[in-house]
DNA sequence: CTATGTAAACAAC
DNA sequence: GTTGTTTACATAG
C-alpha cells in the first residue's frame, strides 16, 4: 500500500504529522507551511469534521481551504504524508465471505473532509493526473519525456510526490501516472528507436485543450446503446474467458480477445526489428503484445469478433487523422468501414513509413486500400510526428505556455524557465533521423506506402481478407468491396 | 453517467 | 524490475 492512497483510505492516523513536510519545504513551502498552521486555526469547522485519517492532512486542508487559492505548490507543501506502513484496503473481503470467488479487493477512496472541504481533488493540489502529466511534457525541452522523466518531474515539481518518491511509496502514484498516459487520448507515445528503451511520450498534437476523454470512454462511446457499466460489465472476466478458451485451444484467429479496445495513440517509431517480425496475426492469438497492442487494438477486436465488428465504427480518432487535406472524400460506406484505419492513419497519416518487412502503413493520400485497411490495427506505425521533421500535423499548435499553472512549490513556474521553442523540438531531430531514411515528403507516395500495395505478404492478406469476410457476412451478409 | 484516482493483472522487455 | 495496457472499482459531481 503505498501513501498516495493514504488520504483516500480509511484507517486512522493516530497523530497528525503536522511538521512533517518542513523539512522538504522549499523556500515558498516553508511560507506555505506556516499559513497552513494559521489556516488551520482560521477553519476549525473544517477540522473538526474531519473524518479519522490523516488528521493532519485535515488540518491543512482546512487551512488552505479558508486562505486564498492555493498554488500546488502550496498545496503540496501542505500535505502531509500520512504514515507509510499502514495497513489498508483491507477492508473488502468481507462482502466476499462465502462465495467461491477469490476475495477481491475493494478499494475505499472515500475523499478525506479535508479534501472535501477545500475542493480539492487531490492531495497535491486541484490537477488530475493527466493535467500535470501534460504539464510535464510540455516543460519538456522538447516536449516530450520518457517515463521516468515523467515520474522524475512529479517529484521534482510536485512536493506531494517528491515525499513520496522511495520506491514503495511511488509505486502507486507511479501506477497512475503510467495508467493515465495510457489511458488518455491526450498523450501518445512514440516508440523509441532502439531496442530496449522506453517510449517518448508527447502531447497527443491533435488533443483538443483541455480534457480529452479516456481511452475507455471513446470505447464506449463507440458501442451503441451500451452503457459504460454495461460496458464494464460485459468486459468483466473478458480476459479469463479467452484465457479459458485459448487453455480449450479454441483460439481461433478471431478470437482474441479483446475485450479491449487499445490505444490509439501510441506510435512505433522504430517499426520491428527484422527479428522482431512476427505474423500480424500472432499477436492475436491470445494477447496483445504490448508494442503490438498499441497499435492494434480496436482493429483486432472487431475484426476478429463478428459480434463486435460495428462497434468501433464510431470511435472518435484524432482530427488530424481525417482532417488531413491529403484525405478525399471518401464514400460514405467506406468512410464507414475506415473509420478505424483513421486511428492509426490520423497520426500517421503523411507520416513516413520505414521500409520494413511489414509494411502496415496507411496512405494519405487514396483512399484507404485493403491493405491500410489491415494496417489500420497493425502494430507498426512510424511516428506520425517523425515524419516530417517540419510540422506533424496540420492541426499542430504550439503547446500552451506556462502561465496557467501555479508553481508546484517555490512559486517557479516551471513553463517560465523553460523554453518550448517549438511544438515538439525534440520531435524534429527524431524527424531527422527518421528523415535519413525517409525519401519522401508527405506529398509523395512513400515507397513504404507503395508497398503497402503489394502483395508482399500473401499470408496476412489472405488471412485478413478472409477474416474481413467472414466477419462481415457473419454480421449482416453484405458484402463489401475494397478497390486495391 | 462522466471524470478521475487507485489497485492490480498481465505481458513484453 | 520497468514499461505499458487494460480491467475493475470507488467516489465525486
Amino acid at each position: 500500500m503505498h501513501p498516495h492512497q493514504l488520504p483516500h483510505m480509511h484507517h486512522t492516523l493516530p497523530q497528525p504529522l503536522l511538521n512533517l513536510n518542513m523539512t522538504t519545504l522549499t523556500s515558498s513551502g516553508s511560507s506555505v507551511a506556516s499559513s497552513i498552521g494559521g489556516g488551520a486555526q482560521g477553519s476549525p469547522g473544517a477540522a473538526a469534521t474531519a473524518q479519522p485519517g490523516c488528521s493532519s492532512s485535515n488540518v491543512i486542508a482546512a487551512a488552505t481551504a479558508s486562505s486564498q487559492p492555493q498554488t500546488v505548490g502550496q498545496m503540496l507543501a501542505a500535505s502531509v504524508p500520512c504514515s507509510s506502513g499502514m495497513t489498508l484496503g483491507m477492508s473488502l473481503n468481507l462482502s466476499q465471505g462465502g462465495g467461491p470467488m477469490p476475495a477481491k479487493k475493494k478499494r475505499c477512496r472515500k475523499k478525506p473532509t479535508d479534501q472535501l472541504a477545500q475542493k480539492k481533488p487531490n492531495p497535491w493540489g486541484e490537477e488530475s493526473y493527466s493535467d500535470i502529466i501534460a504539464k510535464a511534457l510540455e516543460s519538456a525541452p522538447d516536449g516530450r519525456l520518457k517515463l521516468n522523466e515523467i515520474y522524475q518531474w512529479f517529484s521534482d515539481n510536485i512536493l506531494y510526490f517528491r515525499e513520496r518518491s522511495s520506491q514503495e511509496e511511488a509505486a502507486g502514484w507511479k501506477n497512475s501516472i503510467r495508467h493515465n498516459l495510457s489511458l488518455h487520448s491526450r498523450f501518445m507515445r512514440i516508440q523509441n528507436e532502439g531496442a530496449g528503451k522506453s517510449s517518448w511520450w508527447v502531447i497527443n498534437p491533435e488533443a483538443k485543450p483541455g480534457r480529452n476523454p479516456r481511452r475507455t470512454r471513446e470505447r464506449s462511446n463507440t458501442i451503441e446503446a451500451t452503457t459504460k457499466a454495461a460496458l464494464d460489465k460485459s468486459r468483466r472476466g473478458a480476459k479469463k474467458r479467452i484465457e479459458k478458451r485459448a487453455l480449450m485451444g479454441s483460439v481461433h484467429s478471431g478470437l482474441n480477445g479483446n475485450s479491449t479496445a487499445g490505444s490509439i495513440t501510441s506510435i512505433q517509431h522504430d517499426m520491428y526489428d527484422d527479428d522482431s517480425m512476427q505474423s500480424p496475426f500472432d499477436s492475436m492469438t491470445a494477447f496483445r503484445s504490448r508494442t503490438q497492442s498499441t497499435m492494434s487494438v480496436p482493429g483486432n477486436t472487431s475484426r476478429v469478433s463478428p459480434t463486435n465488428c460495428e462497434l468501433y465504427d464510431d470511435l472518435e480518432f484524432p482530427s488530424w487523422v481525417g482532417d488531413t487535406p491529403a484525405v478525399p472524400n471518401i464514400p460514405n460506406d467506406l468512410v464507414d468501414r475506415t473509420d478505424q484505419m483513421r486511428i492509426d492513419n490520423g497520426p500517421l497519416a503523411g507520416l513516413q513509413i520505414k521500409q520494413e518487412p511489414k509494411p502496415i502503413k496507411t496512405e494519405p493520400i487514396a483512399p484507404p486500400s485493403y491493405h491500410e485497411l489491415n494496417s489500420v490495427r497493425g502494430p507498426c506505425v512510424q511516428n506520425p510526428l517523425l515524419r516530417n521533421p517540419i510540422v506533424p500535423s496540420t492541426n499542430f499548435k504550439p503547446m500552451p505556455l506556462p502561465g496557467a499553472f501555479g508553481g508546484y512549490q517555490n512559486g517557479a513556474n516551471p513553463w517560465l524557465t523553460t523554453s518550448v521553442p517549438s511544438p515538439l523540438p525534440g520531435i524534429q531531430s527524431c524527424g531527422i533521423v527518421a528523415a535519413q531514411n525517409t525519401l519522401a515528403s508527405s506529398s509523395a507516395l512513400p515507397i513504404d506506402l507503395e508497398n503497402l500495395t503489394l502483395p508482399d505478404q500473401p499470408l496476412m492478406d489472405m488471412d485478413v481478407d478472409a477474416l474481413i469476410r467472414h466477419e462481415l457476412s457473419q454480421a449482416g451478409g453484405q458484402s463489401i468491396h475494397f478497390d486495391l
